[in-house]
DNA sequence: GTGGTCTAGACCACG
DNA sequence: GTGGTCTAGACCACA
């Protein structure tokens, strides 16, 4: 369910940890849920286990999960983490949005192009 | 005009290159402008030389710029680069949009959004 | 009467020994009271066993607490106990009186702050 | 200047870490600062160059410091990270001044400990 | 030189 | 079994 591509310039681990946010944001791990042991990731993705722990930290640190020591990971997606969330995608959209009208792109062309996404529920 | 912010967790060249870049899209340099000499920018922006380069190769190789022996480096800004970003800024567009999607944000709340943004012309 | 949080980074049996600790220093429990049982407080915490064990263990070994074989664990709060429990607390106390000074508190705000809460027996 | 003990029960990385925010909050090393490399402190202190990066990665986060590939790692005291360690010290007050009353403690004998320390400025 | 990432392998406490 | 810590040693990009 996680794609992690080594030749990619980004460290594996945020691409671990993006991977797992998504995947909680997107509710396919529901708050409460057990994310995938250390080892068993680790295993699964052929990366080493502190790699993972690594990821795991980056993730509990912004909020989207806990670790109890002995029982597991666990998702979580409290309140104040997804409005946080919300305004960081909103201010990188608006500098996305921006950059493209100086590149020539209507207002017009933007609606279009995003009612074409509208309601895809896949990548 | 180049924003440098050492404490940022980005390398200086990218911010060095993405500053140059985003002058060359709004067309504060245009194309066939010069670009400041590697040691003035050094200079003003108090930064080594080095990096500077650095960033004036990345801006070439992706085909902003182009350099000529012993006159300097020069904005550029063809179609086909132009095409291409627009590519990758609308690919980063969706993921966020479907990200904000997940998060509860309707769609008239984005285009309300998008709306206030509109006919902005500064940062 | 005890709060343990599994999303705690502090492990079950710390929190289950600082709770009964809590609630014999406060009286809550009293000197000679029978504790509740490792299999009741088990059942009603919904906490395997040995981690109780090991909480009452701790308590015992830190004087909270004596058990007797077949009879069950008791409550206990010896001098020698609390001037030591003392001395620790007045200890932390220093160090962070110290470091809310170096943050620019003030003695007045200080004593302000304690007044403040003077009186309080609740959490 | 930084203690470690390692047969304390606290991990390694977390006493650096106290160690080097002491140093931060009580002046000792100022805002702008530079902090001994991560393979210097390791030298000096005999400890892996891992497990400083990490103390250094946690205090970053905290916002006591932040670090540049290349450049060095750096002290930063913010007002808001001052309040809110001001905040977290007050409440960690509040739980001991509770806890020395129910053992006996006067206010009266709290303000006299408390006179005795003020003014001190070692530990 | 710097910080940052990754691997390999080990040990520990917790439940 | 779990997560957490630590070491050793390696490689990389950045300045």
């Amino acid at each position: 369910m996680i794609e992690v591509d080594f030749r990619d310039a980004r460290p594996i681990y945020e691409q671990v940890r993006d991977g797992l946010r998504r995947l909680i944001i997107t509710g396919v791990i529901e708050a409460g849920d057990r994310l995938p042991s250390v080892r068993a990731l680790s295993g699964s993705l052929a990366i080493n286990p502190n790699t993972i722990q690594k990821a795991y930290e980056a993730l509990e640190q912004e909020g989207y999960a806990y670790s109890v020591a002995g029982k597991g990971s666990f998702a979580a997606l409290p309140a104040d983490v997804k409005t946080e969330r919300r305004r960081e995608l909103l201010a990188r959209l608006d500098l996305i949005v921006q950059e493209l009208r100086y590149l020539g792109v209507t207002d017009d062309e933007l609606r279009e192009h995003m009612n074409k996404r509208e309601g895809d529920e896949h990548d």
